[in-house]
DNA sequence: GTTAACTTGATACAGCGTATCGAGTTTTCC
DNA sequence: GGAAAACTCGATACGCTGTATCAAGTTAAC
């Protein structure tokens, strides 16, 4: 276990020099703190030493780049996308669903996490853990390995894709300073023209409904989870005929 | 048209003022030129205005800043997802998957516009043209507009995602200078050991299986684009039971 | 006790987005 | 026709970024 985690990144205690005044563990819980707090883009090199009360250059020491920094901050997170240990049911779809939430929620602990999305794809602890876990899952399917793999990918996507979506907005409000309402009403004469135009008929039915009917992003993000997990069964057992389903397990 | 335009962004030519020595498309083309070339990190506004022979400041007289720019480079390359004029061919199914192919060619020759992802949700013309497209097309499955939208973010989701993470490791090989497998070597001792700890026999089998039998990432693709429209079909017709197949259109 | 390994902090460099301002150019209005 | 408004354009500058470099101080090992 120490060992591996010094396989991953240089270690941490050195043998000779001063004591570090702090730890990588440390500097990642500030890090996340600013993230969490004020946005990925208020966090930087010398905003982090001076949380830390150290100098600009001080956190080189512990690690290579600002790179490494969001490498542990991702894996910090991905903790938290996993299942309590000895919390497994047994059922694949119930298991699906709970991670797809746990995920969502960690995500709005942390939107950062989201904006910084499927880019890094580095091995790490806990992103091991989670393929482990994932896979464990999967396994009752019958699956081939290969299906195994892209069932993830889709599972990974759709959870990011829907999150990054839904913070999309609070993103940019804080990015521009423009507050939430005044940011959508900024397009709001551009889009009345386009209805008005009438050659998107389709767009102006959606616009038109979008005033009264449509529901919050909640009931969406459920609605999609739930065609996600339908997909995945109807993949199971192999066959991919459309309309077949699975035998119990 | 020109109307619309014009209230999407501010009116392109002055009323007075000397003649601009080239307009907002160029301006776009050149970006675009830029990104495609040498990634988004290497388009910044004084870097766009050398390419066009002007000094650091000009681009500011035709844009308000680099967020407007990705703005309209964004909606420059959304053109390429829209479906050809009068190529309809009536079946919902055969439309998404060229939809989807479509985007992902597109994404193929503008890596940058994956790696911008969902985060940019701006109503923009070439973005409005692409929903009325696509909920044209999901009109024929009979949803509510609810399931309809909401069906459009997974395909979204899914197409973004994936290209996403197929595009990962050829943009992280650009930003850090490494070969794609010296990248990947980095990591091979720490995932390595993992494997040899035993305690991870999931993630283990799928090493295992990476080296000789895993496919490639366009059977992925393939694979998870038509477990994507089964779930699509699955619900057809406001019905959501798994396994229950859609009366023929 | 010496030396090697390390932390720390200052300084510096090249780059970024963009605010500001002055000068030059073209159109519109009186 | 002349004045003024509206615009382009370029230079300069500010505050910010990641980080390379280097001198000084601290600690453990030989």
């Amino acid at each position: 276990m120490k060992e591996r985690e010094n396989l991953w990144l240089r270690p941490e205690q050195p043998a000779r020099g001063p004591r570090p005044r702090f730890g990588r563990a440390e500097m990642t819980r500030a890090a996340i703190a600013i993230a969490d707090a004020e946005g990925l883009a208020a966090l930087s090199m010398r905003r982090l030493a001076a949380d830390l009360d150290a100098g600009p250059m001080s956190p080189y020491s512990y690690i290579t780049g600002k790179d490494e920094l969001i490498e542990l901050m991702v894996d910090a997170v991905t903790a938290e996308f996993l299942r309590p240990d000895g919390a497994a049911c047994g059922d694949w779809r119930t298991e699906l669903r709970d991670l797809a939430r746990r995920m969502r929620s960690a995500m709005h602990r942390h939107p950062w996490m989201a904006e910084i999305g499927l880019r890094r794809q580095a091995a790490s602890p806990n992103r091991i853990r989670l393929f482990e876990q994932v896979l464990g899952v999967l396994d009752a399917l019958e699956l081939s390995m290969d299906a195994m793999l892209t069932t993830m990918i889709m599972i990974f996507v759709h959870v990011y894709g829907f999150v990054q979506i839904e913070l999309a907005d609070q993103e940019a409000q804080r990015h521009t300073g423009l507050e939430l309402s005044a940011w959508m009403r900024r397009q709001l004469p551009y889009i009345e023209s386009v209805v008005s135009a009438g050659d998107h008929p389709m767009f102006a039915r959606m616009t038109a409904e979008a005033g009264r009917t449509l529901t919050g992003f909640d009931e969406r993000w459920e609605y999609g989870l739930e065609r996600l997990l339908d997909s995945i069964q109807g993949s199971a057992g192999g066959r991919r005929a459309a309309g077949e389903t699975r035998p119990p397990v």
